[in-house]
RNA sequence: GGGAGCAUAGCUCAGCUGGGAGAGCAUCUGCCUUACAAGCAGAGGGUCACAGGUUCGAGCCCUGUUGUUCCCACCA
């Protein structure tokens, strides 16, 4: 790598090749130590189908800057990269792939889609790993996976076999949600519910023997066609009589009873629903209750079937018209209400879901659910933040049988054989060659696949290489943490937990960190058909991948949502760009000489103070990245870089590097080593421009990825020092101050007299105060009588400024009268405290000791400003 | 209907287990002080949504109210 560094950070000229340079050096593949303590995160696979979006960018970099924290703080650290099948996605991009040719999937054939989506998925599917390489993330590539390749599958079939055999997994005829669109029935997780604008439906059915009519509402008239009954509540008195008889459906004309169930609400609407076993799950609940004929009216496409033949073809909406007319006509319609309710779509294509009475595979769910709930109670595994657990507790508390076959071809294949002689199911990881029970040879593979969620479910194991007990799986599983947004915890975590448990014995993770959306500057969720997303490629081209990953970690807190805007991410490219001039000075500094990279043996009060400072910056900085804080810990990293490093130890050290000895070697030494940590500290979160900067300074070892992170030192703590230049710091602060209230440029130089208690503090700070606080002389003693002088009282010094032609005495008193009644204010409020027993009483002595300081500090203030007022008169 | 989050400077947000409010951006002032104008030195700006309560002390804890966002349920 270049030592000379250039004039501006430029991201593209370093990213793409120390990114290589990381790949070739092989430190991002984790070598299974057995002596170290294992990390391990498994990422969340992102789909096939799928281009980095900001919500990637954030997953990603979230866990990059712990992989990276823990590698450098000594953990075998692997994180396990791959992707997603993703069903029903994949499949219905590869079907309007073909829709363009003019093919459809039955005109193929399964054999042939296959290889066709398998050769979609050679193409396309390592575009986004190659997205993620733009980013940074340093996960183990040599160990990538597909949620279907072979040893995924091995697992899936072990799991559904073993689930099978246990009960736990069992085919039966069910309401589920159908997606008229992708043709496949989907899960109840997989249903997104939204409001929309309807119609309620008047509707009159005639009873049989003549005498009146029953009324009741409907949101969807045409699964009239589909009715076998009505409902009334059995304690419902208006009704009570007529439960029993029987009614004619109009326009079809067939007798259907009216039955009484508590499912009905007697104060919505009339009190009366009609009943479609076929088309509404609670419907479908009261036609098992009662024996009530299920009667299918539409087709998968959500068209009317033929036995209907006045309708038939049509689809559901077209049909609901021509009924409503029909219904009309037959006077059976009372009348039409606006009406706006939810309406639950598909997930993935936004069609509105179909109710449907059809055969699937199930997982029984409550067995499973107790013990991934007893986890997360038990603190086997916890959420941070710990409320994500309440959500995740209300999921499993009401879970229902999980739907897990996919009337689709792209996924695992359900491992079931029919005997077409017996009848019998044959459940076998591996293909069985004959009927498992009547040993016959007509035997034909169940022809849906699985859920792709059922293999993300396995993910944290079978990626480890279960079934097998490998190696990997002995060392890294259970694995450490899990980072993904809020909106799958339903979907992923909650059956990698349950399924984890179950398989495993072990929960798959013990932490669990949640994080929210990223929105686009308005707070908008950022989605295709708003068009506001913002591509993380773009950002990156624009001001580095570095830039971005601080803008995501800056400010974030766990599970909170954040807002994204260029103006974040230009903050983040200056503060890069800071970093990377602030050692552009050292370079300039250190390169004519020879600088060894450690502290030298005799220290300055600057050179304490900063290097105490960092000390206690690492200790929170740690702190927080053990607590998960990424956003507070990085906040800190930016105040220290450039407020203690840059715009204060660098400005100190100025004077000393440009003499000409020992001091100035001492400074430079300071300088590359304080970097350096900083560089350490930094890395996790900008991984690119650290390692650039780290390696064009001294420095032992390949890369900065390696070395050890910084950790508190209690040999690094320098109080009395820190205190001292703390002293000098503040007053040139308070100078600066005031030179800027009267408008003084920094050009006009001024002497300063300094009259304190303790002088020594000053008299060693008093070449930085004639540096940087635009003094030509410094003047330290117990007392001055000056006249006409700009006067500055801090917590410790009275300074004088001789600048009289500037000064105004009435406007210096004004001032002065002003600070005064600062202070008095602030001793009274302390005073206050002081004076209150149950304070002194109650409060911990810290908190008091703090406080009689406080009174101190100001009665010396008040008494100094008062000097100060009255050598002016 | 049930649950959760949020409400802090003009804007975007920090503020971890309660000790008297911070950052970035924006605005204003003065600076090319040879690492950086993607910069430096300063300034202004907040009864921390509202009302109660607990406490010696509350932005932080409790109760309620209002506004807002989200999740779940689904009364046809």
């Amino acid at each position: 790598m270049a030592k000379e560094l250039a004039k501006a950070y430029d991201p593209s000229e370093v990213e793409d090749r120390t990114y290589d340079f990381w790949i070739k050096g092989g430190y991002f593949h984790a070598k299974c130590e057995k002596d170290k303590k294992p990390y391990t995160i498994v990422m969340p696979p992102p789909n096939i189908t799928g281009q980095l979006h900001m919500g990637h960018a954030l997953d990603e970099t979230l866990q990059d800057i712990l992989i990276r924290y823990h590698r450098m703080a000594g953990y075998d650290t692997l994180w396990l990269p791959g992707t997603d099948h993703a069903s029903i996605a994949t499949e219905a991009k590869i079907v309007e792939d073909m829709k363009k040719e003019g093919l459809t999937k039955e005109e193929l054939g399964r054999e042939k889609f296959l290889e066709r989506a398998w050769e979609w998925k050679n193409k396309y599917g390592g575009r986004i790993c190659g997205q993620l390489k733009k980013l940074g993330s340093s996960c183990d590539w040599d160990r990538e996976r597909f949620t279907l390749d072979e040893g995924c599958n091995k697992a899936v079939n072990e799991v559904f076999v073993k689930l099978y055999d246990k009960g736990l997994i069992y085919r039966g005829e069910r309401i589920i949600n159908w997606c008229p669109h992708c043709l496949t029935s989907i899960s109840d997780a997989e249903v997104e519910y939204e409001e929309q604008q309807g119609h309620f439906w008047h509707l009159r059915y005639p009873f049989k023997d003549g005498s009146g009519y029953l009324e009741l509402a409907t949101t969807r008239p045409e699964t009239l066609l589909g009715d076998t009954a009505v409902a009334v509540n059995p304690d419902d008195d208006r009704y009570k009589d007529i439960v029993g008889k029987t009614l004619i459906l109009p326009i079809v004309h067939r007798e259907i009873p009216v039955i009484s169930d508590n499912y009905v609400e007697m104060d919505f609407g009339t009190g009366v629903v009609k009943i479609t076993p076929a088309h509404d799950p609670n419907d479908f609940e009261v036609g098992l209750r009662h024996d009530l004929e299920v009667i299918n009216v539409l087709t998968p496409d959500a068209k009317i079937t033929e036995d209907y033949p006045k309708y038939a073809g049509m689809d559901r909406y077209e049909a609901r018209k021509a009924i409503v007319a029909d219904l009309e006509k037959e006077g059976a319609l009372v009348e039409i209400e606006d009406y706006s309710h939810n309406v639950g779509t598909c997930y993935r294509c936004g069609t509105t879901v179909e109710p449907r009475v059809s055969k699937q595979w199930f997982v029984k769910m409550k067995p499973l659910a107790g013990p991934a709930i007893d986890a997360v109670k038990n603190g086997e595994t916890r959420f941070i933040p710990r409320r994500f657990e309440k959500v995740y507790f209300h999921w499993l508390e009401n879970i229902r049988d999980w739907c897990i076959s996919r009337q689709l071809w792209w996924g695992h294949r359900i491992p079931a054989w029919y005997c077409s002689d017996c009848g019998e199911i044959t459940v076998s990881a591996l293909e069985p060659c004959s009927c498992g029970k009547c040993g016959s040879k007509n035997i034909t593979q169940d022809p849906d696949t699985l859920d792709t969620w059922f293999s993300s479910a396995l993910w944290p194991f079978s990626t480890l290489g279960w079934p097998e007990n490998t190696e990997d799986f002995k060392h890294y599983y259970p694995t450490n943490t899990l980072v993904t947004g809020y909106d799958i915890i339903p979907f992923w975590v909650m059956r990698m937990m349950f399924s984890g448990i179950e398989q495993t014995g072990r929960a798959p993770f013990d932490t669990v960190l949640i994080h929210g959306l990223v929105r686009d500057a308005q707070g908008r969720k950022m989605s295709k058909s708003l068009g506001n997303g913002i591509d993380p490629l773009e950002i990156i081209d624009k001001y580095g991948a570095d830039a971005l990953r601080f803008t995501l970690a800056n400010g974030n807190s766990p599970g909170n949502d954040m807002r994204f805007s260029d103006e974040k991410v230009e903050a983040s490219r200056n503060f890069a760009n800071k970093l990377w001039n602030a050692s552009r000075f050292v370079h300039m500094n250190i390169d004519d000489y020879d600088v060894r990279n450690v502290l030298p043996a005799d220290l300055e009060t600057e050179d304490k103070w900063i290097i105490s400072t960092l000390n206690s910056y690492t200790k929170e900085i740690c702190e927080n990245l053990e607590k998960f804080e990424l956003g507070i810990a990085v906040q800190k990293l930016y105040d220290f870089i450039w407020d203690c490093y840059c715009d204060w130890y660098i400005e100190l050290a100025k004077s000393r590097l440009q003499s000409d000895g020992e001091s100035a070697q001492n400074a430079r030494q300071v300088l590359v080593w304080v970097l350096t940590k900083i560089l350490l500290l930094l890395h996790p979160f900008m991984p690119f421009i650290t390692e650039e900067i780290w390696q064009s300074l001294p420095h032992e070892g390949e890369t900065i990825m390696t070395q050890e992170y910084p950790q508190y030192d209690e040999n690094l703590c320098f109080p009395e020092a820190s205190r001292e230049m703390e002293m000098v710091m503040e007053a040139i602060k308070s100078i600066r101050i005031r030179r800027a209230e009267m408008n003084v440029p920094p050009s006009r130089k001024a002497k300063v007299y300094i009259s304190a208690k303790e002088q020594k503090p000053y008299e060693n700070g008093s070449k930085f105060i004639v540096k940087l606080a635009s003094a030509n002389e410094v003047e330290v003693g117990s007392s001055f009588a000056i006249d006409g002088a700009v006067t500055i009282v801090t917590a410790d010094a009275k300074i004088y400024i001789p600048m009289e032609e500037l000064v105004d005495r009435e406007e210096e008193l004004k001032r002065l009268n002003k600070e005064l009644q600062n202070v008095q204010k602030e001793l009274a409020m302390a005073q206050g405290k002081l004076n209150n027993e149950n304070f002194i009483s109650k409060a911990p002595k810290p908190v008091v000791d703090k406080v009689k300081a406080t009174a101190e500090k100001m009665t010396e203030k008040l008494a100094l400003i008062e000097a100060a007022m009255a050598a002016l008169k």
